[in-house]
RNA sequence: GGGCGGGUAGCUCAGUUGGGAGAGCAUCGGCCUUACAAGCCGAGGGUCACAGGUUCAAGUCCUGUUCCGCCUACCA
């Protein structure tokens, strides 16, 4: 095999095309759907957006799952990933309603049938644009299974979910304050609203009684909706107030009069102790309206202008509003002050707006019931969370669960299946249109217009993308899902959600594991985001490092409960690894002429034995890394084998035995097991570089079909033979000597080119015998002309030295030794020996220690002493010795 | 207000039942040694935020302090 059949560095960008092509058009990703198929392992892909575009979010989400579902299957799983995404309601809806609006068109003006239309065309258009972008990132979705929350099957199972809570009388419909927002013009959930702290400023204003005699005083952070009040509540409680509570006060600037009522709610340490309520425009006083039966005065409009109730103020913004308010009130002498006050607001968490608590007829879920079942379902292990520190804000959720408000006012989007007759306003809850009114027999049903929260359709998502209600083989088969793996802000979305459906609905769990990664960030630690502008784009990534070095990159710094912080430089440090992979293969291909599918039995030499042996402990540990969600271990652990042991150490070793100085019989032993490590190597390393690994894998002699059917080595019978502690024993010491040659050459200048004279002297027979029979190989990994082996023999002249277990080396430099320079170099080595022997020389003196610690503990301790002792005599020795010399 | 996480080398971070302070990058020195200069060989660098406590032994367990970040919440 020639080297000219690969490049000197690693240039994936046709690579990549090419294998991903390959891998769809032989169908490598496809689940087996067949109840033979043993070993089923399953993952529901995250949705994403219809409209989104590929971030750093959804690159770090996919390709854990896509290095979970890769090893799986070559662990010999039958492996589906269900792809797809979701339909976004309020964001697709503003990204066509910005398209309309470049036409100088309102949705509107269209009306909803078309806008629809026009939804669903932007989508064949542009829909596949994420996907596309998962492609490049290497994901091994089964893809013809790819669907979408608004395919008819998906819909359906939403009706079906819809009309079956309602009857359970779990879905209700009522008058409630919810969140709205103005711009988008539709309710949302509470989740949906996030808060962030502001500069106001808490107004006091007076309210007069209405006998013209005084006049009680409120603080409020929103004074345009006084307006809409309709009592000011005090605390019974509170002295100052006693007896003001069976008078009435004018409501300024509208000028009706409302009642002062008592209500233990009210904290008499805020403010004035006197709250104004307004049950229109605020949950809080939405409850005491509720509990002293006050009017509810809408005056501000679902378009965030002020309603006819609003007096002289009507048709302003509600934010004018509140400046004419105040100046209004200044005017007539009713502001009593104005404090500067931070507090919180709720914004839209699509548009940002600020979010007005509206009064509206909306649908909800009840969702406690429903939360009980979750939150057992993971407290009795069914389903478990990892890392396990996110199970108590699970639970903590959980516990404190509110109705969720499901109806949205907009127009993309599962309409709700509940339709109400014009003659009776009888409400009709159906799977299906309903042709006549059970209650009066009439025929004008007009469904309701609002549609459900994208939400909703996506809690369904791992049952209703396997062709839930109807029982198919998929569900038997892949419900529950082994994993799902997905970043903490949808935790409560989407996770708890579907847990919630999932229990109710399958009756079991949707998944065993949840895998919770960590956000990516930027270099700073910052959150990424489009308006501080230190958004990367993975794909740039892609296009200029590789999607192997951005994918190992992101699987190296995915531990456990940490930011991942991502730069490009970080990437181009993992680019490097790649390309050296690339080069190991390029080297070994140099050499490798055939497939050697067998190992040769009992005459392999030290370092095939080791690597084989290391190769095995990479391989074990890979696995149980992968196992229990420690992606960066595992990929520490590669970076490792392949870089310092295969490369450095093993590669380095071998190449004269490669060039053919060992005779061809030695020749080809180490040609089979370079073949055997390789061949290893690229299967473990594939879950994390799928594309390198698959390229290298078709220049491997022998190797068939693609890498990724290949059997993970733990499960080819052979490997735990590989397991050698011997010979990484032996290794040990060899590579310890060698280091200690090369230190010395580094730290005496000695230029490389430069072969030494060496002399290792050991009282230990063993170790003599090793490094007589491993001579050759010391003498080449450290350049040496000679080597000799003595058992005590006279001490050289004019050496450097160096001790490694029982041995002391001695490098000839009779004639060039800087005697200052080792003297030095001596003395630093004894004096870290000399701290070392301290703390152990402690621990050995203490009496407690020796007691009370545990026996095998007590040895290390005695057993390191004394190496350490001996080593720092023998180096003291040394020093002496070059003393004498040097004066 | 409640909850959670973090503070370890210049930077980014590992450190899984308490018993050797580690990696990568960066820095410094030496090498164009026929896979790789996107490389090779070597080196320096830490009071593990601070203060107590438990223990023979603490980066690791407990308490407190402090700084940073996040989540959550109806105090107007």
């Amino acid at each position: 095999m020639s080297s000219d059949l690969l490049d000197k560095a690693y240039e994936p960008h046709d690579v990549e095309k090419r294998w991903y092509d390959f891998w769809e058009k032989e169908r490598l990703f496809a689940a087996v759907e067949s109840e033979n198929a043993k070993n089923r392992y399953s993952i529901v892909i995250p949705p994403p957006n219809v409209t989104g575009v590929l971030h750093m979010g959804h690159a770090l989400n996919n390709t854990l799952q896509d290095i979970l579902c890769r090893y799986r299957r070559l662990r010999g799983d039958n492996v589906l990933w269900m792809p797809g995404t979701d339909h976004a309601g309020i964001a697709t809806q503003n990204v066509v309603e910005k398209k309309l609006a470049g036409e100088g068109l309102s949705r509107h003006q269209v009306g909803r049938e078309k806008f629809v239309e026009a939804v669903w065309e932007w989508r064949k258009e542009y829909g596949s644009a994420i996907i596309n972008q998962l492609k490049r990132l290497g994901a091994s979705c089964d893809w013809d299974r790819e669907r979408f929350t608004m395919d008819e099957g998906l819909s359906r199972a939403v009706r079906k979910v819809f009309v079956t809570l309602y009857q359970e009388n779990l879905i209700y419909r009522g008058n409630y304050i919810i969140n709205w927002c103005p711009r988008c013009h539709t309710a949302l959930a509470d989740l949906e609203v996030e808060h962030e702290v502001h500069d106001g400023y808490l107004y006091h204003i007076r309210y007069p009684f209405n006998d013209g005699n005084g006049g009680v005083v409120i603080a409020t952070t929103r004074p345009e909706t006084m307006l809409g009040d309709t009592a000011v509540a005090v605390n019974p409680d509170d002295e100052r107030y006693h007896g003001v509570s069976s008078r009435k006060v004018v409501l300024p600037l509208i000028n009706r009069e409302i009642p002062v009522i008592q209500d233990k709610y009210v904290d008499m340490s805020f403010g004035t102790g006197a709250l104004k309520i307004t049950p229109a425009h605020d949950p809080n006083d939405f409850e005491i309206g509720n509990r002293h039966h006050l009017d509810r005065v809408k005056v501000i409009g679902d378009d965030g202008l002020m309603t006819p109730e609003a007096g002289k103020f009507e048709k302003m913004d509600r934010f004018q509003c509140r400046e004419a308010v105040v100046e209004a009130l200044k005017k007539e002498d009713l502001l009593e002050k104005i404090d500067p006050y931070q507090h919180s607001i709720g914004h839209c968490y699509r548009c940002r707006t600020i979010i007005e608590p509206n009064l509206s007829k909306q649908w909800f879920v009840k969702t406690k019931p429903l939360a009980e079942k979750a939150i057992q379902a993971v407290q009795n292990g069914n389903t478990q969370i990892v890392p396990e520190i996110w199970t108590k804000t699970y639970f903590e959720w959980m516990n404190n669960i509110k109705d969720w408000c499901i109806s949205r006012q907009i127009w993309w989007g599962h309409q709700i299946p509940a339709w109400t007759c014009e003659n009776c306003s009888e409400v009709v809850v159906a799977m299906d249109p309903p042709d006549t009114c059970p209650a009066c027999q009439g025929n004008t049903l007009k469904q309701d217009t609002d549609v459900l929260d994208t939400w909703f359709s996506s809690a369904l998502w791992p049952f209703s993308t396997m062709g839930w209600p109807d029982e198919t083989q998929l569900l038997k088969m892949f419900y529950p899902t082994s994993v799902l793996v997905t970043g903490f802000d949808i935790l409560f979305f989407w996770v708890a959600r579907m847990m919630m459906m999932g229990l109710h609905f399958m009756g079991d769990v949707p998944f065993k594991d949840v895998y919770v990664h960590a956000l990516v960030r930027d270099e700073e630690g910052k959150k990424m985001s489009k308006s501080t502008g230190n958004v990367i784009d993975p794909l740039n990534v892609i296009d200029t490092y590789g999607t192997d070095a951005f994918r190992f990159t992101l699987a190296a710094f995915a531990a456990q409960g940490r930011d991942v912080k991502m730069s490009e430089k970080r990437v181009e440090g993992y680019r490097h690894f790649i390309n050296k992979i690339w080069n190991a293969a390029r080297f070994a291909f140099m050499h490798i002429d055939k497939a050697y599918n067998d190992l040769p039995d009992g005459s392999l030499s030290l370092v095939d034995r080791w690597i084989l042996s290391r190769l095995h402990r990479a391989a074990v540990s890979v696995s149980e890394s992968l196992e229990g969600y420690r992606f960066n271990d595992a990929a520490g652990v590669l970076y490792n084998f392949v870089w310092h042991e295969f490369c450095d150490w093993y590669l380095e070793a071998v190449k004269p035995t490669l060039y053919g100085k060992k005779g061809a019989e030695r020749q080809k032993t180490t040609l089979s097991v370079l073949w055997r490590v390789l061949h290893d190597t690229l299967i473990l390393l594939h879950p994390f570089i799928p594309f390198v690994t698959e390229e290298i894998w078709h220049q491997l002699p022998g190797a068939k079909g693609s890498v990724m059917k290949s059997t993970f080595p733990l499960d080819a019978d052979d490997t735990s033979l590989y397991q050698d502690l011997q010979a990484e024993s032996t290794m040990s010491l060899i590579t310890g000597i060698i280091t200690g040659i090369r230190n010395i050459r580094g730290e005496m200048s000695i230029s490389p080119s430069l072969s030494l004279t060496v002399s290792v002297h050991s009282q230990q027979t063993s170790t003599r015998e090793i490094v007589t029979h491993y001579k050759d190989m010391i003498m080449n990994l450290a350049r040496l002309e000679s080597l000799s082996v003595e058992n005590s023999g006279r001490r050289p002249k004019g050496a450097a030295t160096s001790v490694v277990e029982d041995a002391t080396i001695f490098v000839h430099l009779e004639g060039v030794i800087d005697f200052t320079q080792e003297i030095q170099r001596l003395g630093k080595e004894i004096s870290k020996l000399t701290t070392e022997l301290n703390m152990a020389t402690k621990k050995l003196r203490n009496e407690d220690f020796l007691e009370k610690a545990p026996k095998d503990v007590v040895d290390k301790v005695k057993e390191k002493y004394d190496s350490l002792m001996e080593k720092q005599q023998k180096l003291q020795n040394n020093l002496d010795k070059i003393k004498e010399l040097g004066a």
